[in-house]
DNA sequence: TTTCAGTCTGTGAACGTTCACAGATATGTC
DNA sequence: GACATATCTGTGAACGTTCACAGACTGAAA
């Protein structure tokens, strides 16, 4: 197993010195032609590989980020989401060649070891996925140079770290505005935590529509599991035995929502109309297929890269990007 | 915005030598107690934090494993057990300080990054997720000096690449043994593609119980999606209308299968038993809730690290570990 | 012919570690 | 008391790049 070539030997080869390979390498001005196809034919009769430690030491950058998931095990574990956002990241990263470190934080002494990493800087950037509301690790962030952005708002802190996100009060709304036309009079509503926009934002759009109408006791709060929205849901049938429709914000809870419909009885749509959100795959295994939200998951996650690599490139500042929603009616309501 | 500091300022405010300073850095033996304390005490108060390219340039080793997802986009998307895999293997290597990145390897191009990745040296490790038989990354693989390990069996490559994973052919003949117990006679089966081990093995022990009465006629082939899950069994109620069961490879494809079946009049369990494989989350949200067989995703994830850490230790060969599952039985038998 | 700007190339120094070695001191054995 | 051995510490060199600089060459303008 010979010895990997490094710049040295790329250069005796072409006949050039360390120097111009290291220009060709960097796509430099004034390289000469002969010269740049000269290091070319050498790189591919070598095999030469950059040696990306030695170009970090010098530079000062890495070409990686890390996506940091701030969640306990339980939601990662359910939510097929987060399987885009890796996927469409990695690849728009892997294009300028850029390589996508995963972290997670979900306790404190994970949050120290983030934290660690980038004050190390190990990283160039630092993609927040699902952040809540007071997480101490977004604090910490603003000490460190490091390009941050968030997928979906970080609550609280919006005008610190930039983000992209759907918009989760107007798609809200477009439900809320959609069972209230198909002529149910009591709609309840099922939360999710109320320190991740997700929550926040759909239960104002939910309210917007509503006004006065969305009382304290046709509202109810998830935690995003399947199990939080069964049980969710039984409490508001607990309470308010007549509402005839509600609104869950994720689909995961509303498969619970419906579960729970099912045992109290109550017949899906006819007596009680569910409407979603997310439409993930769910949606479409249970019975019957719900009525949701779509969110342009791929595209937020485009745009969340595409703002961190601007921050990484230099911008002093980038604005948020809120992407719209779409209703997809199935057979719940 | 202070210079980060350096082994030397360690140095300087502890009263000691570089040398001494990377010795307690690397739990080095021959560092006395004061010593060690004031190193201690000189890192906690500058701050410092190592520089990774540093040592990587000297080491030759880099800290970080790549996770290869060799997948076209839509199982991905779909398939929730990538979540657990990657939460675990996150968290164990972390408690090593070892960095996962992320790849994925979807065709040719992606591919050649990820050898060219390896080949350059840029990780000690690869672990390979859901790779086909057949896949030309693995053949790469033998030229590279790099630890390389995969999660589930690759069909035709078991002795090259060990794995973890759970025991497929004998979690199929748990559900198809616990299909016959219940007095079904006429037991079909929806297969995963033939090229992975879910697809292959699982096939396999489904014939180990049936013998000769695995006919032809009662296997049909789907993509672990949903929507091939529905034709397929769709196909099945066609050619043989007389089935009383089947056994499905996926949760997910048996999701499919059950509408199939709602489509086509018949009940679930009177008319037909389905057995599912995974016990994902979705097997809770269909209706009836799956039978199914449960993997012990964790432990294998789990496995798999461990045998990619004790490649990276050095280790020559290591063995497969084959995990035992759970028959989990629900409503749908 | 001289001067200048533009193009191209090579070289020394630096980035922040680890490693091997050499030297110094302490501990034990005959 | 002499010697070997174990423990501890400091130092120079090396890892493979990039960057700033200096020098050489070219062609055009004066």
């Amino acid at each position: 197993m010979a010895k990997r070539p490094t710049i040295h030997d790329v250069a005796a080869v072409a006949g050039v010195s360390r120097g111009t390979v290291s220009r060709v390498l960097n796509d430099d001005r004034y390289v000469s032609p002969a010269a740049h196809a000269a290091v070319k034919r050498a790189i591919a009769e070598t095999g030469y590989v950059l040696n990306r430690a030695a170009r970090s030491l010098v530079t000062q950058r890495t070409g990686s980020v890390v996506m940091v998931l701030s969640e306990p095990q339980e939601r990662l574990f359910e939510d097929p989401n987060y399987s885009v956002l890796l996927r469409t990241a990695t690849r728009r990263l892997a294009e300028r060649d850029i390589s996508l470190v995963m972290m997670i934080a979900g306790n404190d002494g994970d949050r120290d070891r983030v934290v660690r990493y980038l004050r190390g800087g190990h990283a160039d950037g630092v993609f927040l996925v699902s952040t809540h509301a007071g997480d101490r690790l977004v604090d910490a962030l603003v000490d460190i140079p490091v390009a941050a952005v968030a997928q979906g708002a970080v609550i609280g802190r919006e005008n610190v770290i930039p983000y992209a996100a759907a918009d989760d009060r107007e798609g809200a709304r477009q439900m809320t505005r959609y069972l209230v036309e198909r002529g149910r009079r009591r709609i309840a509503t099922i939360t999710g935590p109320l320190d991740t926009p997700g929550g926040a934002l759909r239960l104002e759009g939910f309210a917007d529509i509503l006004g006065r109408k969305a009382s304290r006791r046709l509202i109810e709060h998830g935690d995003y599991t399947q199990l939080g929205g069964e049980s969710a849901m039984a409490r508001l049938l607990e309470r308010a035995p007549d509402i005839d429709a509600v609104f869950v914000a994720s689909d995961l809870m509303a498969a619970g929502a419906l579960s729970a419909l099912r045992a109290a009885g109550r017949r899906v749509p006819e007596d009680v109309a569910v409407g979603g959100f997310d439409d993930s795959a769910v949606a479409l295994t249970t019975h019957p297929p719900l009525t949701t939200i779509r969110q342009p998951l791929e595209r937020v996650a485009e745009e969340t890269v595409r703002l961190l690599l601007a921050l990484i490139d230099g911008a002093e500042q980038v604005e948020p990007v809120i992407l719209p929603t779409d209703l997809i009616v199935r057979e719940s309501t």
